[in-house]
DNA sequence: GTCGATGTTATCAA
DNA sequence: TTTGATAACATCGA
């Protein structure tokens, strides 16, 4: 469930409740959720104080006192919240942090998500750019390298870093482009639609604090609202909310892709790399 | 009971 | 090199 806003729902919500905490306790049940899995992270926690929360695509970064961070990546089912001490311990919470009387706790029954310990050099160098700062040049730049489709192409988190399979669909609509288009035969014109239709759809998503399908909630435990608000994601055969034409589903790399034939015509494109000086 | 689908991504083979 | 398929897992609904 987890992409961008929601991501940056849990950061926004987790940071009042953990900056500046001490961290008194850690608990894991399974150690496969911390990586490397022979990282003793229970010793590297105990007595630091939170001093950062952030957001880098779909990772919650924890900075720590003595400049060490790890993140927590939720994958498909992670849940991260903040409860009393008291309250009732869920089935596959694989990660209990205790500050004080409240812990901070991760529920992940798929376990694909994890605990990844950064120390303090590392960063997300790996990835690609926040589409939130992202300036349509060099997304058209980065399109211009590849030939896949451009729902693929989104999904690729070393291309744009945060998109996941609700907020490329919703975003290729937006921008009335067809899921299948090849990315690099877009025009310029399109990936600037793209880009503004990229942002608008986040932030919107994140005004609304996310979507909730099934397990994702904040760190209050509150579902996000923006489900409703969703143009064709799981949206399969009902009316396309600007024409009423049937939204359609098809498989593209795996992955369920809802678009409007109508408003996203396949049509011929441009060569995005003519436009791009190289 | 079985099958297929679910928001992610690491890994493997073509 | 790039990219498409598959696996990792648990749960739910048809």
């Amino acid at each position: 469930m987890p992409e961008l806003p929601e991501v940056q729902t849990v950061v926004n919500t987790l940071s009042p409740r953990l900056l500046g905490r001490t961290i008194c306790g850690v608990d894991h049940a399974r150690r496969e959720v911390v990586r490397p899995c022979d990282f003793n992270l229970a010793g590297a926690l105990r007595g630091r104080v939170v001093t950062g929360l952030t957001r880098r695509g779909k990772r919650i970064v924890f900075a720590l006192d003595d400049g060490n961070r790890f993140y927590i990546h939720l994958g498909m089912s992670g849940r991260l919240t903040v409860e009393r001490d008291d309250a009732p311990v869920q089935p596959h919470t694989h990660l209990i942090v205790t500050l004080g009387p409240q812990q901070l706790r991760f529920v992940d029954p798929r376990r694909f998500g994890g605990v990844f310990w950064m120390g303090k050099d590392s960063d997300g160098a790996d990835m690609g750019p926040e589409p939130l700062g992202l300036r349509v040049h060099q997304l058209a730049e980065r399109l211009s390298k590849t030939t896949r489709a451009i729902k693929n192409a989104l999904l690729d988190q070393t291309l744009v870093a945060g998109l996941g399979n609700i907020y490329v669909d919703e975003s290729l609509f937006a921008a009335g482009i067809h899921p299948l288009a090849p990315a690099d035969k877009l025009s310029l014109e399109d990936v600037r639609r793209l880009n503004r239709a990229i942002k608008v759809t986040l932030r919107r998503a994140i005004r609304h604090r996310g979507s909730t399908l099934r397990d994702y909630v904040d760190a209050d435990g509150e579902a996000g609202g923006f489900q409703l608000l969703h143009r064709v994601y799981g949206r399969e055969s009902q009316p396309c909310r600007a024409c009423q034409t049937p939204i359609q589903r098809i498989v593209l790399g795996g992955r369920s892709t809802h678009f409007c034939p109508k408003c996203q015509k396949e049509k011929k494109r441009g060569l995005l790399r003519f436009a791009c000086r190289g």
